[in-house]
RNA sequence: GCCUCUGUAGCUCAGUUGGUAGAGCAGCGGACUGAAAAUCCGCGUGUCGUUGGUUCAAUUCCGACCGGAGGCA
């Protein structure tokens, strides 16, 4: 009998954090933020980090835990992220995965590991050399020897997939496809529940999208991408290369002004939902809750137990 | 009032020496196994301002009108 768990996803700015929270209340339950950026410290306003009056009381993990400067990967992440989901099932708790990062948490429910490799290792550093003395031929050529399936897969403009393909290979002498498909077959970890929220409408989703980011800079984005980069965060880490951050930067070096950083804030968000959107929507077990226009808790709420009632949760 | 320029996709603009048109961005769809808020792929969505004329054929040439910009008065 494997664990249940409760899953809460949907886009950026869908309501994930407070149903989560609802539900974790009402299930005795933990949650655990499944959340790419969230997971860094001083990041709460640009990444909607739920802040301690909104967990109302309820335990949040990977919540503001990691330091800016250090790139965590979804390795790293999933294995953190599993080890505070055993943490809340042994005590008896419900855990209650909330987040909108889709590669992240499809690991985390399979059980899936990642092939191992160094993100700053000499290998990758010695095939970033590579291709910047070479191209992606000569790279390409090489993973069509080794690889031949990863190869046909990727497309050769996909340059960060062909990378790590070769780099699994070079470091593990084992293809990234026979990796692939031996984690596939794996059997689940857990035994997730799905509560999905979307917009019915896509242009209400864009407008609510604009106002969170206005508020968001309203209450302090630029200066917490100030103090980031006052702290000697890298422009190129991990964290930000995060939306609201990667933009505002050049803002504050004057670079161009607020209003069109926000405009290319908005933009990004936009886009982003439609990504997560996509990888969601191949997800078949999700149950879909969608709001018409504002966002209604209350009966969110109210539709979610009902569905998490009919898959047998108490 | 007169003159010049201008009107083509949601936006910015190319283009057709007459055979009903194409880029970038936006948008839409998709992929995704240690960067994933990252990265990559696919798709043109159009009364070519309106209306007459010339022509086998007009978005293209000509006229008028309408809108926009500038100049002269």
């Amino acid at each position: 009998m494997i664990p249940k768990v409760l899953c809460v996803v949907g886009p950026t700015a869908s309501g994930k954090t407070k149903l989560g929270v609802l539900l974790a209340k009402r299930y005795n339950g933990e949650v655990v933020s499944i959340d790419s950026m969230q997971i860094y410290k001083g990041m709460s306003i640009g990444t909607a980090a739920p802040a301690a009056a909104e967990m109302e009381g309820i335990p949040h993990h990977m919540v503001g835990v990691a330091d800016p400067g250090d790139n965590w990967s979804a390795a790293r992440f999933a294995a953190a992220a599993d080890d505070c989901i055993q943490d809340i099932l042994k005590r008896n708790k419900l855990p209650v995965l909330v987040g909108g990062t889709g590669l992240y948490l499809d690991a985390i429910i399979a059980g899936r590991t990642f092939a191992p490799g160094a993100s700053g290792g000499a290998v990758r550093r010695a095939l970033q050399e590579e291709l910047e003395a070479g191209g992606i031929e000569p790279l390409l050529t090489e993973l069509r020897r080794v690889d031949p399936e990863a190869a046909g897969r990727l497309h050769p403009s996909d340059t960060k997939r062909i990378l790590r393909a070769l780099e699994v290979y070079r470091e593990t002498g084992k293809t990234i496809s026979r990796h692939n498909e031996e984690t596939r077959s794996l059997p689940k970890k857990y035994d997730p529940i799905y509560i999905g929220l979307a917009f019915r409408d896509r242009e209400d989703m864009k407008e609510l999208i604009d106002r969170r980011v206005d508020r968001m800079l309203e209450e302090g984005l630029p200066e917490e991408v100030r103090a980031l980069r006052d702290a000697g965060v890298p422009r190129n880490s991990t964290a930000l290369q995060a939306i609201g951050y990667k933009e505002l930067l050049p803002a504050l070096e004057g670079e161009c002004s607020l209003e069109e950083a926000a405009a290319e804030i908005k933009l990004r968000s936009r886009q982003y939902a439609k990504r997560q959107l996509t990888w969601l929507r191949r997800n078949p077990e999700i149950h879909w809750i969608y709001w018409e226009k504002e966002r209604n808790f209350a009966a969110a709420f109210q539709n979610a137990t009902e569905i998490l009632m009919a898959q047998g949760l108490q």
